[in-house]
DNA sequence: TGCGCCCCTTGATCTTCATCAAGCGCCTGG
DNA sequence: CCAGGCGCTTGATGAAGATCAAGGGGCGCA
């Protein structure tokens, strides 16, 4: 088993600005702590739950990598999302009591195991850690409605673009750069979260690198160009 | 303005096993009465609320039907969810304080005002409250995870079908038939919202039609094959 | 260090759906 | 009751991306 019990706290945590302990108090995070009792490492290409997994627990990624996707009767795939360091992972559980999705690390990772039941409990007791929950599952609904959007309405181009610009946000926001990344996914995990297919997602890259907006050597991109790619994105509207 | 101070009790609406007060008892129910003291009627047409108005409440639709839509600078526009009697809009506004679509009546509505303080001061003491909030928020979470599927993986046919099988299901839960439907928005609504556009929608339907599975005049659908709708979303993996 | 397996790229062709266009009918409002 | 407009249908054409196919290269593992 990949389950361990490594002592963890929330407040000599780095990411403790952008993961659940955001916005609380020193005493909070003590309590929030107390919660927090267990790691959980996870190997690359194993998966932290599966569909229909019973569910217990949220889990925040400490490092690595994930991607969430669902997987329909007749072999369709679809990448819901994909889950960098302070991110939380779970919340399709809560509803049934079993996870509606398949979580899996596309490196080696790490995460903190937080009960669910022992959150509730807690944000009955502290206001902020309740609205910071509610926050984060509605940041999330927010989240899958900007996919939609993408999914419904956009272009090849246009949704590798927002793509780009959506990853390399996240990773400055972790004070990465805000021009070079490793993709931790492979081109057709892209394509499978973005509605299209590995051949296309190539494509496309090739074509960004001719106009000179982007450089890639494999895994590794190097925007050279922001302004482009938003204006990809965001078409001029005609004035 | 079209805000009303009626007087509304959930203990005695025929909704509530549908809506907010599920698995609450008759005490919880009481304290929730408290807390919903308004409804709001909305013209056809007119909306709830906008991309960029302050968040205060969350909304229980008590009838009519509504369509929640996102709109970008250079006029994209995306049907992010139709909601119908029971249903719950407006929890997109809690992460930024503010809504981030817009909810417009596509007939005649009225809306239970639920101001979120109090649904969360009242969750702090109800835990049956307080997991059915967590409930709901999964709940359009994964719902969203499907409409991604949906989009990202599935041809016009196939949306189609699932759009009138998830419709009708609905409905059904409502008392209403489980093979005849008045759709509520336009061609065009349904094709924003299934990432296709209204001429394709319109020719699917014609092809449902000339293959015998649904009947349709206007807004009238008659599904004559539920079976086959299944079948068209769900093909048969080769044994 | 070398082998083998993925992963990725690129080309050619085909399918699906978007786009452009025209006309019809139902519903509403005068 | 009639006129107008909006919503819908249907046809013709075009474009974007899927599919099929083949080859190359990097990386992990032996």
């Amino acid at each position: 088993m990949d389950l361990q019990s490594i002592k963890v706290a929330c407040s000599s945590c780095n990411l403790r600005e952008l993961c659940l302990p955001m916005g609380l108090n020193a005493d909070e995070i003590d309590k929030l702590d107390s919660v927090i009792s267990t790691r959980r490492r996870i190997k690359r290409g194993t998966s932290l739950f599966n569909t229909g997994d019973k569910f217990t627990s949220l889990y925040a990624v400490r490092s690595g990598f994930f991607k969430t996707c669902i997987t329909t009767a007749d072999g369709r795939d679809q990448v819901t999302g994909f889950q960098m360091t302070g991110e939380i992972i779970g919340l399709d559980g809560i509803v049934n009591d079993r996870h509606s999705c398949d979580a899996i690390a596309l490196e080696d990772a790490e995460v903190c195991v937080m009960p669910f039941d022992q959150v509730e409990e807690l944000s009955r007791e502290f206001t902020t850690l309740q609205h910071h929950v509610h926050k984060i599952m509605s940041r999330e609904i927010v989240r899958d409605h900007s996919v939609m959007l993408l999914l419904g309405s956009m272009r090849a181009e246009e949704r590798l673009a927002a793509f780009l610009l959506n990853l390399v946000q996240r990773l400055h926001a972790r004070g990465f750069s805000q021009s070079e990344l490793i993709l931790r996914m492979t081109r057709e995990e892209i394509g499978s979260y973005l509605g299209m297919k590995l051949e296309t997602v190539s494509r496309t890259f090739s074509k960004f690198v001719e106009e000179g907006i982007i450089e890639v050597k494999q895994r590794y991109v190097h925007i050279k160009d922001t302004d482009a790619l938003r204006k990809i994105v965001n078409p001029q509207p005609c004035r």
